[in-house]
DNA sequence: GCTAAAAATGTTTTT
DNA sequence: CATTTTTAGC
């Protein structure tokens, strides 16, 4: 009789069989498993916070690679470039640099790469190869130039007692219009009622801002997508070049797209469709500017067979902590249901705090860091949340005083400062003389010229009368052309040098310097943004190529980069529930729970404004991991509504005990 | 026509 | 609170 020997069998799914250096099945989930080893098809991943839909985002590229798939085709939409970055840097050391090669950015980012490539096709849309690319604040600057076409002087404006759209909400009705594939009319209809009868004006300035930007040669963040997609539909050549290069694509966040980035999905994925969606309906948060949660609901329904995988089982948080978060979602009157879990129990239950007043806040948090640092709670563990930029005012004075080092996301970015534009407005008119708002605003700066005198050298420009070379016909134009005469000569100077980036933005900073000192007080802290600001730009090859960055993907920092923290210091992180997005850690503290403040006044009306708050605080608390600390100052004037706020926020209003903790300040 | 000081306004969130 | 608008003065 033969020796029998026992081997032990297991089913084997398709992870297992082949050769991976990657032990996919023992290092994931059956859901996240499922999800890593789909193969072609479109495919349609829920994931709920702390799911570990990054982890499978990650795993999915590296078996893809390892599975032969050519990095360049696989495709990485992510919401902001720094998180696609990450996501391959990660990648790349699970697996090998392979992963770095992955074509991964925004959409914004990645549409801006295909134009700049196919920009010969642009020409019959009437771009030029080298267009610029207007951030939104410039986009507005260009409305407003426009408005003043359609409703005449500030006089006239007043004369016939018309109240028409300031340029942020103009350029929000055409923004809107644009990214949601909805008529200016509609729009109008929809969010500004009030200024229907206005509707032709708004028409007219509508069609003058596109034909402005052609003029001029400038695409501002919407055309970018919109172009992109008109270029899709219409040349089927390029179509199927992108389809054939772009053979794998994964879009995160999807719950955050606009129509224009759903029809951009649709076209790209046309005929392999091999498109993995993921993203969360419960997160969704940026509707204000055109995101329309039904493309991630009715994803399945744009493909013929997808497949639908949920993850469901959080390992980022404890228990307590995901009962409070799903209470707060559950409570919604949309009603998603959510039901995450985790193996994770958790010691203590989260927090809700209230103080006296906003002072009393800002000490608390402060004290609770301190405290906690003593636990060995690591700063970087630590965030604190809030809803807008300027609701950590307060507590940012408080922390410098307590010498609490911080970084601040959100809110201003340095970019977006004064004497940041200033320099880069220099730059934009050498890279593009046509560009009149840069003119406007760097005429301004300069003493003796004010709105009439810029717009004569303008419209001199334009016609050709004068130009950087030839300023001689100035003198016609305007008395005091001294100032103007030496803008020009160094525009020029700094022009004829345009290999070197670097050389030409110094020189504009020396020039500018003194008058950075004449128009501000703090001229020291504003000139250090400034110099930092030239040596970005030394990192650059081309005028044009900064000045895309700058608008497409701008250093991340704020302004205040606080106390001068040594580099590897470790720092408290300070951050807009937005920019918060799909990070985590040990410790969180939301602020401001008062209703009024968060959700605020404004959100009252409708529905849909209200549930966008619910699932901004959804979000935020779903970034804690063990720690949760909500806080809300009683008795706050509210200068908007005129109100005295002196309720806890309608989100957690109520909550059982069971939830949470009650506690409330008392002095020593 | 420009500037600077005073008053009003509106006010997220971000590519 | 910071930007924008109005007013007064040069």
């Amino acid at each position: 009789m033969k020796h029998l020997i026992l081997k032990k069998t297991r089913s084997e799914d398709h992870s297992t069989s082949k050769k991976y250096t990657i032990r996919y099945g023992d290092e994931l989930n059956a859901e996240q498993l499922q999800a890593v080893m789909h193969d072609t098809g479109a495919a349609l991943i829920i994931a709920g916070a702390g799911t570990g839909k990054t982890r499978t985002l990650i795993y999915r590229v590296a078996r893809l690679i390892e599975d032969g798939v050519q990095p360049e085709t696989i495709l990485l939409l992510t919401f902001t470039r720094k998180a696609a970055a990450e996501m391959l840097r990660r990648a790349a050391h699970l697996l090998d640099g392979r992963c770095e090669a992955v074509s991964g950015g925004t959409f914004h980012s990645f549409s801006h790469g295909i134009l700049r490539r196919s920009a010969q096709h642009l020409e019959r849309y009437g771009f030029a190869p080298n267009f610029s690319v207007l951030d939104q604040s410039d986009a507005e600057d260009v409305v407003n130039l426009l408005r003043a076409q359609v409703v005449g002087s500030p006089d006239a404006e007043k004369r016939s007692k018309r109240r028409f759209p300031r340029k942020q909400a103009l350029f929000d009705i055409i923004s809107t219009s644009v990214s949601c594939c909805k008529s200016i009319e509609a729009v109008i209809k929809a969010d500004y009622p009030h200024y229907e009868q206005e509707t032709p004006d708004i028409l007219q300035l509508a069609r003058l801002y596109e034909t402005y930007k052609r003029r001029h040669n400038l695409m501002d963040y919407d055309d970018l997508l919109a172009m992109l997609l008109r270029l899709c539909t219409e040349n089927a050549d390029l179509r199927r070049e992108l389809q054939t290069q772009y053979r794998y694509i994964m879009v995160d966040e999807y719950q955050d797209t606009n129509q224009l980035q759903h029809d951009l999905v649709l076209q790209l994925a046309g005929n392999h469709e091999n498109v993995m969606a993921v993203g969360d309906d419960a997160q969704s948060i940026y509707a204000f500017r055109g995101a329309n949660v039904e493309n991630i609901l009715r994803f399945p329904d744009a493909f013929r067979h997808c497949a639908i995988i949920k993850l469901e089982q959080n390992f980022r948080s404890t228990q307590p902590i995901l009962s409070l978060t799903n209470e707060i979602i559950n409570r919604s009157s949309v009603g998603y249901a959510k039901n995450l879990y985790s193996l994770k129990s958790g010691a203590s239950l989260p927090a809700i705090i209230r103080t006296d007043n906003e002072q009393q806040q800002s000490q608390l948090i402060v004290q609770q860091i301190l405290e906690l640092r003593e636990q060995g709670i690591p700063l970087a563990e630590i965030a604190v949340l809030v809803r807008s930029g300027f609701h950590s005012f307060d507590l940012e004075v408080e922390l410098q005083r307590a010498n609490i080092p911080y970084q601040k996301f959100g809110g201003f970015k340095f970019v977006e400062t004064a004497h940041v534009k200033d320099i880069i407005a220099h730059l934009r008119v050498i890279a593009n003389p046509k560009d009149a708002v840069s003119w406007n605003r760097i005429l301004l700066l300069l003493e003796g010229v004010g709105p009439r005198t810029a717009s004569k050298v303008i419209d001199a420009l334009t016609d050709g009368v004068v130009s950087l070379d030839a300023p001689q016909n100035l003198n016609a134009l305007v008395k005091g052309d001294e100032n103007i005469r030496r803008l020009f000569a160094m525009l020029a100077q700094a022009a004829a040098n345009t290999d070197h980036v670097g050389e030409i933005a110094w020189r504009i900073i020396e020039y500018y310097r003194p008058i950075l000192k004449k128009k501000y007080d703090d001229y020291h802290k504003r000139l250090k943004d400034v110099e930092t600001f030239g040596g970005i730009a030394e990192r650059y090859r081309s005028v044009n190529a900064l000045l895309s960055d700058m608008a497409i993907d701008p250093p991340v920092e704020s302004v205040e980069d606080i106390a001068a923290a040594p580099k590897d210091e470790e720092l408290l992180t300070l951050s807009t529930i937005h920019s918060a997005k799909g990070l985590e850690w040990n410790t969180v503290f939301v602020l401001w729970l008062l209703d009024g403040r968060f959700p605020p006044v404004r959100a009252f009306d409708t529905v849909e404004t209200l549930e966008e708050e619910r699932r901004l605080l959804y979000v935020a608390c779903t970034r804690a991991k063990e720690r949760l600390l909500l806080t809300y100052p009683m008795n706050i004037f509210d200068r908007e509504s005129g109100m005295v706020l002196s309720k806890i926020s309608r989100f957690i209003e109520g909550i059982p005990e069971e939830f949470a903790d009650y506690f409330q300040v008392s002095v020593e």
